[in-house]
RNA sequence: GGUGAGGUGGCUGAGAGGUCGAAAGCAGCGCUUUGCUAAAGCGCCGUACCCUUUAAAGGUACCGAGGGUUCGAAUCCCUCCCUCACCGCCA
């Protein structure tokens, strides 16, 4: 959420901004300008007639309290209750729309962040490693798994559909080594803190980290209990903190989640074929992060350098992208992506995407910290995956795919795996 | 799911229709005194919003949330949420 203020004293700046983005969003900014305007007034004159009503009701204290005679003077006052309520109830009607109307505004980008209109315009600002060589034509990763027997899509949709994965045999062992791998790497080596959280999350939490109210219908919701699935750790963990005043000693914070993610892809054509690679539930260890302002573009480079870590202990290619203003999420200033090498898809796939938010999401939730001079001031909060699972699978099959089939395990994961080949 | 007890500032905890934004204690900040890994005394010390300015002053609201009664609600009434205890059910 934008702050109020910095509309109304910098609306050229603002408005700018969010013109980066491309959209619509900056068209809105008059309107929220004129909501805040009649707000403003209308609280001045409720709070003049409170004034009033509360310094009467005062004084019928007082001279009751010496026996006299108050009749006349609560009759006075006695109008002034309905005005106060009328007003009151127009206050709070205008509150809550200039509080939806903010909500549906997205992030201010960086003004560092590079311009553009679309994903195209994302420059690239490194790479690792290099695409491996065949002496064969590299399979995707549904014909090695499916041969190899490492999951099925078809049983999955037996029981849910199209777009889920059942992983059965070595294929649900690897997803299991692939989680214990990572939230090893990130908690022993890179300072983070595992947490597990609840999957099913309020509707306040979604609002918070900026999923609702804009992207319901991205969301699996269950009806009956006002809940919805988490479609990303960052939900549950950033909220972990939501209404909370931290101390100075208790940043950063630092933490590791697995979760699954349910997401309804609503409007993705052409889903199903794609194998694992986009499904509507999919594992992911998520790193989330609370930290000062001064630190969260310092701590953005650290987080998006330990989920690096990940591909280069696997030995796997890949390339960080920055995301131009045209491509930002909606809760984002700054994102960096990373993106792995699929042979088989001969393309890069998104596995992590690591963002600040600045303190977008720190201003719904209400998440502050006391800084040094004792004043309250609003996180800034970052995150970004550790990564994605089913992708990293993915490339991990193509990259190191033998031809005879079998797929080779890099060294690290062995332990975790239990063998050296998959087949 | 049932019954009971509770939800008050960063924390602990009084208050039971008017002078209560709310005692006291702890923590924090400042000063004083004495001195070595500290003690004592005094003072300051909630948040949001509005107005005016951006320095200070002022105003309004906030005692779990939302309604109601009243000239006036932390205090009385209703609904809901949460916490704790016990009982029931159950991985």
């Amino acid at each position: 959420m934008i702050d109020i203020r910095l509309i109304r004293e910098q609306t050229e700046f603002v408005r700018s901004r969010l013109a980066a983005r491309g959209g619509e969003a900056h068209l809105r900014v008059e309107e929220i300008l004129e909501c805040d305007r009649e707000r403003r007034s209308t609280e001045t004159r409720l709070q003049q007639l409170q004034s009033d009503r509360k310094r009467i009701s005062k004084e019928i204290g007082a001279r009751k309290a010496k026996g006299e005679d108050t009749a006349s003077v609560e009759a006075e006052v006695r109008g002034l209750g309905e005005d106060v309520a009328r007003l009151n109830e127009a206050s709070a009607l205008l509150e809550e729309r200039q509080r939806d109307l903010l909500l549906q505004l997205p992030n201010l980008p960086h003004d560092a962040a590079p311009l553009g209109e679309d994903a195209s315009a994302n420059p690239e600002i490194r790479t690792w490693g290099n695409r491996p060589d065949f002496s064969f034509s590299p399979k995707s990763h549904v014909e090695l798994g499916e041969s190899l027997g490492l999951f099925s899509f078809e049983r999955a949709a037996k029981i849910s559909g199209s777009a889920f994965v059942c992983f059965t045999g070595a294929g649900a062992r690897m997803e299991r080594a692939l989680l214990n791998f990572l939230l090893d790497l990130h908690t022993q080596q890179h300072g983070y803190q595992e947490v597990s959280t609840p999957f099913v999350v309020k509707p306040e939490a979604l609002v918070g980290t900026s999923q609702l109210p804009k992207f319901e219908e991205q969301l699996y919701r269950c009806d009956r209990d006002e809940l919805y699935l988490a479609p990303t750790a960052e939900v549950p963990v950033t909220n972990l903190h939501r209404e909370e005043l931290l101390g100075l000693d208790q940043l950063p914070v630092r933490y590791a989640a697995y979760t699954p993610c349910f997401r309804r892809e609503a409007g993705s054509a052409g889903l199903g074929t794609r194998g694992l690679i986009r499904m509507h539930q999919f594992d992911k260890v998520e790193l989330v992060k609370i930290v000062q302002p001064e630190q969260s573009f310092e701590e953005l480079d650290r987080l998006t350098a330990d989920a690096e870590r990940v591909l280069q202990i696997l030995g796997l290619h890949y390339r960080v992208i920055e995301l131009c203003t045209g491509d930002l999420g909606f809760g984002a200033c700054k994102t960096y992506d990373i993106e792995v090498w699929a042979p088989g898809q001969q393309g890069y796939l998104e596995v992590s995407s690591c963002s600040n938010f600045g303190d977008f999401q720190a201003r719904r939730m209400n998440l502050r910290f006391k800084d040094s001079e004792g004043k309250n001031r609003f996180c800034h909060t970052l995150n970004g995956s550790g990564t994605a699972l089913p992708r990293l699978f993915v490339a991990l099959l193509e990259t190191y795919q033998q031809p005879d089939g079998s797929v080779m395990v890099p060294e690290p994961l062995r332990p975790y795996f239990g063998a050296a080949k998959m087949g």
